[in-house]
RNA sequence: GAGAGCGUAGCUCAGUUGGCAGAGCAGUGGACUGUGGAUCCACGGGUCGCGGGUUCGACUCCCGUCGCUCUCCCCA
């Protein structure tokens, strides 16, 4: 019989990878839950038009890396990419904007985006996401700054948080006029792609990593020295903030982000060590308009589960493992002693097999236990187990009940 | 979409001008039914990714194909 394979780019997690993964998951959901957000859980498929609306008609994502599909009645869905669009658009559906004055939400699970896989990067893979409706407060932008650096601070990675401010429907025009007239006049130094995105996406020229085109994009227009009296005031607001909440961050003028809608604050959090993108975020004030709702600011940001987990280094801890071992006729009193055990939350497993005690503990320690308890004749009648701790060999007498 | 590397036992990998398919670990069993962590012995396990070609003979050489990994583009 032929065996079958999992579908390029959709992984099983197993074993500590599965452990790390629900750790950094937990870790970052006990953040929002004390930063009072709210969790909405969304469907994994909308309608393909959500996604090319919000992330933008000229992206990649939407391009060329969706998950799209027809169903049975010929409508055009798709798997979802990322999860601000499906925010969004639940957002409006469901009229959250009466509300309150503002929301702040997550949501979590699996995105998929149809890419060659390699390090960090899968078909199917998982977000965290959270977002705040309803304001135009950089404490705001700043707030989920903060909360993003008390992750990788708790979680000990190594990162450089770069912030920068992409200005907004006023200002921006202007230099994107200003930037396209400069990379014509050094259109000789750029690669093939660049002078592509010059017509397409110009910012995207400033992110290339061609050393020609750094070299020929370091005098080029600044959003910065664009920016209209609004976005300079929010973006000296959110630095300001930043620096009250000592923050340390990186302002990155050529930081620019792949997705359409952002808008003033973008910022990313980039590991020191591989150099990827684990975090990203950003404002988006006109998105929730363009899709339909009232004119309402957001600002939000999405972590990469398992771009962050592939960075932790210390291994989450486990309780200690109990393994009990029936020695004889004794069954009943050993399940009974398992019960107790585990009513008092403690891990324990019951060995499914026979034999003398040395192959038990031999068992014992394949297994990984912490301990062995050995319930023999002698504990059954005397109503007790021993409990031998296996890493010093000591053993000891203990009453059922009572803590080890 | 473009490029590079790798496919031999469950895992990690050897495999000599082209001449019977190997080791370590893991697994199973064992003078051993009250004491383990590198004690001993035995055993099982393979379409050498797949298909073709060259050859008396291919794991080895050639072509194709599939898969995995990595890089670029882009992104979390």
């Amino acid at each position: 019989m032929e065996e079958f394979q999992s579908v390029r780019g959709f992984h099983d997690l197993l074993g500590e990878e599965a452990k790390r993964f629900r750790y950094v998951s937990e870790l970052i959901r006990e953040k929002l839950r004390v930063y009072n957000f709210e969790e909405i859980v969304l469907p994994v498929v909308e309608y393909l038009e959500v996604f090319q609306r919000s992330i933008g008609e000229a992206t990649d994502i939407v391009q060329k890396e969706m998950f799209s599909f027809e169903d049975r009645k010929g409508r055009r869905l798709a798997l979802r990419p990322e999860g601000t669009a499906g925010a969004v658009r639940a957002y409006v559906q469901n009229r959250l904007y009466a509300l309150k004055p503002y929301v702040k939400l997550f949501y979590e699970g699996p995105m998929f985006r149809y890419e060659r896989p390699q390090a960090g990067r899968y078909r199917q893979f998982h977000q965290i996401g959270a977002e705040v409706f309803g304001t135009m407060d950089p404490l705001a932008d700043a707030e989920l700054i903060n909360l993003v650096h008390e992750i990788l601070l708790e979680m000990g990675i190594d990162v450089t948080i770069e912030v920068n401010s992409i200005g907004c429907k006023v200002c921006r025009p202007a230099h994107r006029d200003a930037l396209i007239e400069y990379l014509s006049g050094v259109e000789g130094h750029l690669c093939d792609v660049c002078i592509d995105r010059r017509d397409k996406n110009p910012l995207r020229v400033l992110d290339c990593k061609v050393p020609t085109c750094k070299e020929a994009v370091k005098e080029a227009p600044k959003m910065l020295d664009f920016l209209c009296h609004e976005c300079r005031e929010h973006y000296s607001k959110l630095k300001e903030h930043l620096t009250n909440l000592s923050i340390p961050y990186r302002e990155n003028p050529n930081l620019v982000r792949g997705l359409d809608y952002y808008t003033k604050t973008v910022f990313e959090a980039v590991s020191n060590e591989l150099g990827i993108t684990v975090i990203a975020g950003g404002r988006y004030d006109y998105l929730v308009e363009e899709m339909g709702g009232p004119p309402t600011p957001a600002v939000g940001f999405a972590v990469g589960i398992e771009r962050l987990s592939m960075l932790l280094r210390s291994e989450p801890k486990e309780d200690p493992l109990y393994f009990l071992i029936p020695f004889g006729e004794v069954l009943d009193y050993a399940l009974t002693l398992a019960k107790t055990l585990r009513s008092e939350g403690r891990r324990v497993e019951v060995s499914y097999r026979k034999g003398g005690l040395k192959k038990q503990l031999e068992l014992a320690n394949r297994l990984k236990a912490d301990y062995a308890i050995i319930v023999g004749e002698e504990e059954k009648l005397g109503n007790f187990y021993t409990i031998k701790d296996l890493k010093t060999g000591q053993q000891i007498r203990v009453q059922p009940s009572p803590s080890l």
